[in-house]
DNA sequence: GCTAACGTTGCACACGTATGCAAGAGGTGG
DNA sequence: CCACCTCTTGCATACGTGTGCAACGTTAGC
């Protein structure tokens, strides 16, 4: 039976009275570093326990000017590696007691509109993880002074950030520049993700950079949107050209597992004898037996523990961050020699 | 430079006086459906852009008892079902005005010990996306009458539900077992997931109804965890067994994928000649042109509109909404014949 | 012209907690 | 025994908003 009685909270003086102190005593108990007596602090949490009291997280955020909660701003979470960065950047916040307030954009564009949404919930800080959230959005930071840790995609000059922290991406594209021109390839491609992202711009660079150390060359590049659909229409535009790639590396795994569907079903070949194939993320679908990409690995658990701990530096001490690149891991499975 | 001035937020008594009215107008101005004169409420809101005011939730929830967020659970994020269902959550929530607070538990069991901690944040309801959650979680209703909606677990007798929601498990299964029957099948086999969740209960029980108005009964039954390598150890049993089956359903997409890649390349099986192969959640990579797998959709964003509304519907009248089945969709593709 | 009715506004209080300040208790050293 | 210091406690106030109540001004109706 659903009876609808005012919903009543336990609230600290219900504690106090049970435990015949005053409402400061009990607040002073939860708050650690309080001047509280033992016995005094053990006869309080003897009277919360049987009342089922809990400090009201809503009434402490608005006298302390700290909601404890932290906005993370997502923009594709299909992309298998957002949906895991997301899920170790909750269980990271919410292991030091706060609380993440997600909000998710269906595109790109939207996410402006969300921050204002956000901050009305007075977010102690907000986690940005994607690479194509439009640059506006930084400059919310100045408005309520909230600060901004930005993932996977580096700070612009004039961009006020209290951090930012990414992968290795040049670094990361050179480990694949290396193997492919160790097992003999000499015709090289690069899909591009979105090219105005700092993540796919780094991996081209280091990509490039790589082979030329190497004395190679792009033979082909285009661009695929990270999407499986962009993938396969790259794809079919650099197999169908003159000169045809003996090995092409894509901004991210879903654009490459569609470069292996398309070059084994449309054009016959087969992998990785006459093409190599690499990705970057070492998302969950490649590593199938039918696929087993080859691919960067990214430290997300690291890279999760890391972006919390720059925004609680800059919430104690005001401090912004150095940017951190963190090193990337090769994957090397079956698309490759 | 980054200098460490004191926070602040721009409150409604400094929209007031710019504007030349009191606290109360401004509050009025922002609540829908409060007595205000149109003329005072455009100067208000004047007032108000013109400082960059937004009402403070948190403010607000205090004394209005409403805090304006929604918590979900959820369990395991790595499997790409759960990580879409979420997002379309999200996107609903945020939708009316309200923000979802994301807690993830690293195993099943940590689900537990995550709801007192969101009940400190004062949420005005839970949204619990897990079949594998214990059944202790769903009593925390009662403590401070926090409505709990359960998404893809249905409701035990003694549990005080908000509501249920699920897909129809029974009838989608069902679809599996009257195409595996008329494609001429004779031994088919089932693959639960946890055995003691009723979405793995109510797959095996429409699966083996629906064989048995075909005159059919199952060869083997086994149990793979939901995950890929429990999969792969249940295909190995099966397909290893003296009455080898010819056909395969699981309880969810990574189990299928599993199989297949067992079936091809331990048991040098052809699929769909050998063997037929089904799933269930028409996760993302069974999309993928080298699985292409058979399988079963469920309606995500339909699920979440509907799993929210019966949040609010609780929240304005106390009803609790009675359990919905959603339709499925059977996904035909290349795995069955 | 007077009254009733209505729409609008401000005052004051409530929501549940944290914390500066002063007062009290208890102990120690001279 | 007194003065002083430390530790603990309660009082009072602040955080920023929503809302019942009463007072106000305005208009309509007779």
């Amino acid at each position: 039976m659903t009876d609808l009685g005012k919903r009543r909270w336990v609230t600290s003086l219900e504690v106090a009275q049970l435990a015949g102190v005053s409402r400061s005593a009990v607040s002073r108990c939860f708050t650690p570093g309080a001047s509280i007596a033992e016995e005094t602090r053990w006869r309080v949490m003897e009277a919360a326990e049987q009342l089922g009291y809990r400090p009201n997280a809503i009434a402490r955020g608005l006298n302390t000017q700290r909601s404890g909660l932290i906005g993370i701003v997502v923009a594709d979470v299909g992309n298998p590696f957002y949906a895991r960065l997301v899920e170790a950047l909750a269980i990271e916040i919410q292991g030091r007691g706060k609380a993440p307030l997600v909000f998710a954009a269906k595109e790109a564009g939207a996410a402006d509109a969300l921050l204002p949404e956000l901050l009305s919930f007075q977010v102690d800080g907000v986690l940005v993880t994607s690479a194509t959230l439009s640059l506006r959005v930084t400059r919310l930071y100045d408005a309520a002074r909230t600060p901004i840790v930005l993932l996977d995609r580096m700070a612009e000059d004039d961009e006020d950030v209290a951090g930012d922290i990414s992968a290795d991406n040049v670094a990361g594209a050179a480990m694949i520049a290396d193997l492919f021109a160790e097992t003999g390839r000499r015709r090289p491609a690069f899909i591009a993700g979105l090219e105005n992202t700092s993540t796919s711009r780094d991996r081209a660079t280091g990509f490039i950079a790589g082979l030329s150390r190497h004395g190679l060359d792009l033979v082909g590049r285009d661009v695929g949107q990270y999407d499986y659909a962009g993938g396969q229409a790259a794809a079919r535009r650099l197999l169908g050209a003159s000169e045809r790639p003996d090995a092409i590396f894509c901004a991210n795994d879903e654009m490459a597992l569609a470069v292996l569907d398309v070059a084994r079903s449309e054009f016959g070949l087969s992998v990785p004898q006459d093409l190599s194939v690499a990705g970057f993320d070492n998302a969950a679908p490649g590593a199938l037996a039918a696929y087993s990409l080859t691919t960067v690995d990214q430290d997300i658990e690291r890279m999760a523990h890391e972006a919390v701990g720059m925004l609680e530096r800059w919430l104690q001490t005001g401090r912004q961050s150095s940017p951190l690149r963190l090193p990337c891991r090769l994957v090397r499975r079956a698309t490759t020699l």
